[in-house]
DNA sequence: ATCATTCTTGTAACCGGTTACCGAGCCTCT
DNA sequence: AGAGGCTCGGTAACCGGTTACAAGAATGAT
């Protein structure tokens, strides 16, 4: 016994298949004696509308393609109930694709949404402008998160120079004089910004003091592995600004393995504002993630209705939450 | 300029459209210069199937309808991933919607879902089956996650009682005598599970025991208050086993606060093992989430794939985290 | 050269909905 | 009684693919 369709509600309600469909989706336009056959007959045959078919007819499906790269935690997770509250409220469903690092693989998984979303939000922050313009068909209404901007396309981003000024900025109020830079994979947009950040930052708020930046890789091993460097340069240095929060960590914890005191001798600081921050007292710039998801889904459902905005880039603007681990000096 | 559709393509490449169809579904079945003809007509036109109408035609859709409740951080992301993972390497897509508590919300979310997937994977642990039986349509196939079982469906759970007995066991070879249970919230199925296996396991291994099981709802707050609670009515202990591990965090946290020693005094432990725990140095018992959703997309696909596999439960056995909060008594 | 067989292709029906268009029935007004 | 206007509901085309069927072309066998 297959699902019923509408043309078996209409048969037994004795309609036609017009009728049904008019019953359900404008009541208003059936007589009522119509529209109770119909209903009583949907009930009978726990009939439910096929969202594919009705998609086809009337092209638009009311779902989005998430595209996001391979994410991990909390971050993936707040930004994706952000969208499903946004979604949830509008009426739209949310196709969700994780995209590996390969970009041919990113455009294999887009092909497969075609057809199927109105409309697509991207995270890709390691895509330059002109791949995602490759990518993404030029017809589709599309937001991107925390991506290049200039491909034309409305996008989301984090401000990370107004996190970072306010971060370094409270560095140095505290005494800080020497901060050092921990960075973030080659090639992510976002650790170029913070980099970049804390270059003008330092020299605009701590001038002549020396600017150090070390590679990384968003891993709490980077984190370890930069204080290692440090120590084994003679590096002098009181602040560490890492570009994420898991980097932050594990230069704390290495800092203190080594008879450090942080902040004591040392004052540590992230970006993200994970949980675990919050555990281990680590001062950081809080991103409100959901609020960027559900942001995205809004405006998408926007420009899908036809709002020909311009369009431009949306700076969330983060906030420094201060813990211990950027308290006093010793 | 709308997206070209295949009848355009057969336009362009002077062929019918089931010919184009034919190139593109199944090239062995049209000669090579006609192939050649579609494929060309196909670059030029940027063509791209229409996945919806597609799958209407074949009645597939070869995406699977992911329902969730309101999960937070690394536990959701992790089951996620793992779906992902194994719905990309076996072609297909997930429809991604989070249910709030709601049964009728719940309800809802699926009738959209009706005509877009191909089968379903649903976490309810606060449903019935009876409930659950009733809102999932019974021709779809679908896979539960750590739901009620008997609904009939193919299931996958966290071997609760498992990890609850290698956790109860580790507590008793370190010496401890009364161990106290923070449960989690009323009618949760994990909630249910873990303190029933509490109790077996206590009065198996600690005979004669004090068995106290303190209300508590999964949050931190519930943690503390569990704590408060003992102190104030002088029951005595020296373990404490929380249903997760947030609530053993702020279990363990009051503890500290009091002055007592974690674990000279009082040993600590939860379930999860989410990210925070190995910072705090909780032992726990480690779920592999990943594994999980992975699991359900591939059986999952089976069924689809008509594997009329016995319908049964699948257990997934978590492993035993051994960390410092459950170290040697004083 | 003829006939059977295989290969290739086009025509048209179908998947399950929506909706433009038209005609039937009923009311009202003159 | 007849005309005009409304309301209601049915017929059939359409959304963009797939595929059963049949017909024509090509190949091989005799």
């Amino acid at each position: 016994m297959a699902e019923a369709t509408i043309r078996d509600v209409a048969r037994r309600a004795a309609v036609s298949v017009a009728s049904v469909s008019r019953a359900l989706n404008a009541p208003a336009t059936v007589r009522a004696e119509t529209r109770d056959r119909v209903l009583q007959a949907v009930a009978d045959l726990h009939y439910v509308p096929h969202a594919g078919a009705r998609s086809l007819s009337i092209r638009s499906s009311h779902a989005i393609g998430v595209v996001l790269p391979d994410l991990h935690g909390e971050f993936f997770s707040e930004l994706v109930r952000g969208m499903d509250r946004a979604a949830g409220a509008l009426g739209y469903q949310l196709l969700l694709s994780t995209m590996h690092a390969d970009a041919d693989l990113a455009a294999q998984a887009l092909r497969a949404m075609r057809g199927r979303v109105d409309g697509l939000i991207a995270m890709a922050p390691q895509l330059s402008p002109a791949q995602i313009a490759q990518i993404i068909p030029p017809a589709l209404p599309a937001i991107l998160i925390n991506s290049a901007d200039g491909a034309g396309r409305h996008s989301l981003r984090v401000d990370n120079r107004k996190g970072v000024d306010r971060l370094v900025g409270h560095l140095a109020e505290g005494g800080r004089r020497t901060i050092v830079h921990i960075a973030g994979p080659q090639g992510n947009l976002d650790a170029i910004e913070r980099a970049a950040a804390y270059h003008s930052a330092s020299e605009r708020l701590l001038p002549g003091s020396q600017l150090v930046i070390l590679p990384g890789d968003f891993s709490e091993e980077a984190g370890r592995d930069a204080i290692t460097r440090l120590v084994e340069q003679r590096i002098p240095f009181d602040a560490v600004f890492a570009a994420n929060d898991m980097m932050a960590l594990g230069a704390m914890m290495a800092l203190r393995e080594r008879g450090m005191d942080v902040p004591g001798d040392i004052a540590v600081a992230g970006f993200d504002d994970i949980p675990l921050a919050r555990f281990l007292d680590l001062t950081t710039i809080s991103v409100a993630m959901d609020e960027i998801g559900a942001q995205a889904v809004t405006r998408l459902v926007a420009e899908i209705g036809g709002d020909e905005r311009r369009r431009d880039v949306m700076l969330i603007e983060p906030t420094l939450v201060v813990r211990s681990s950027t308290g006093a000096r010793r």
